[in-house]
DNA sequence: TTAATTCCTGTAGTTACTACAGGAGCAAGA
DNA sequence: TCTTGCTCCTGTAGTAACTACAGGAATTAA
C-alpha cells in the first residue's frame, strides 16, 4: 500500500489531480488508514497511469470513463475503442489543420512588420477591413 | 448606431462574448440608449473585429490588450509587435508538434486495434506497465 | 394591440486542473 | 522526548475564454 504522494510519483499524476479524479468518480476512491490517510494498492496506481496516459494522448475525461467502462465488459470492445479512438483522430487532425494555418498567417504578418515604418503593417493588417485571410 | 445584435453580426463576435469583452475591459464601454441599451459605433465595432481577428490568430485576450496600447503610443511599435508575434508563432509550432506525434502514437494505436480480439489491444497498451511512446 | 424578437443584468456552468489556507500526522535526528 | 520538516487532510477559489440560462423590459412587425 502506498500513500498519495508514492502513487503520484508512481503514475506521473499530479497530487492534486489525483484529488480531483477521486472527487469526479475518474478513478475509484483508494482505501484509508487509521488516521485517514488514502493509501493505494498497485492495481490503483496503474488506473491512474491509465489516465495519465489517455490524457496524454489528449483524450476528454468523459470518453476515458468510456474506455474504462468498455474494457470491463463482455462483448469485444475493440470495435468501439477503435471507433472513439478514429474519431479523436479527427478531432487532432482538424487542430493540426487549424494550426498549420494558423501559423502560416501569421508567419505572413511577422514578415512584413520589419521594414521599419512608424506605423505597425501587422496591426494595420488586424485592423483593416480587409479580412485577414 | 447600431444595436448588439448589428455590432455582433459586423464582428463576427457573439453577443454574449461582446458582453463579456466589456466587463473585461477588452473593449471599451460603448454609449447606451435612453432605455439603457448598448450603442456602437463604426469604430467601436472595428475593434471588437480587430479582438476576433486577433483571437481566431489564438492571441490570448492579455496579449490583445497589449496590441491595443502599442498601437496607441508614439514610439513606433512594429518591433513590440514582431516580438510579440514571434513569440506566438513558437508556441504555436511546439502545439503543431506536440499535435503530429500526439497524432502519431493515435495512429499507431488505432491501426493495431482492427483484429477482432476478445482484449483491444489499444486498451490493453494504454493499461499495460510500459511506456506507450 | 399583440406577438415575436431583441435586449438587459446577474449568476452559474464549462474543462481539467492548480493553488492556496489552515490544520494534523509522521519520521528521524539531537 | 522534543523538535524540525515533510507529507497529508479538507474545503474553497482561481485559471482562460467564453457560454448558457433566468427573469424581466423594450422594440418592432403584423
Amino acid at each position: 500500500m502506498f500513500a498519495i504522494g508514492q502513487a503520484s510519483k508512481q503514475s506521473g499524476v499530479n497530487i492534486e489531480t489525483i484529488r480531483y479524479y477521486e472527487r469526479e468518480g475518474v478513478v475509484p476512491k483508494p482505501g484509508r488508514s487509521a488516521a485517514g490517510r488514502r493509501l493505494y494498492t498497485s492495481d490503483e496506481i496503474a488506473k491512474l497511469r491509465f489516465v495519465k496516459r489517455c490524457r496524454d494522448l489528449g483524450f476528454p475525461i468523459a470518453i476515458i470513463q468510456t474506455f474504462q467502462s468498455l474494457s470491463g465488459e463482455e462483448h469485444r470492445p475493440c470495435t468501439d475503442v477503435k471507433l472513439i479512438a478514429d474519431q479523436h483522430l479527427a478531432v487532432v487532425d482538424a487542430k493540426i489543420d487549424n494550426l498549420v494555418n494558423l501559423r502560416a498567417a501569421l508567419k505572413n504578418l511577422s514578415e512584413n512588420c520589419d521594414n521599419g515604418t512608424a506605423t505597425c503593417p501587422m496591426l494595420e493588417a488586424l485592423m483593416s477591413d480587409e479580412p485577414t485571410k
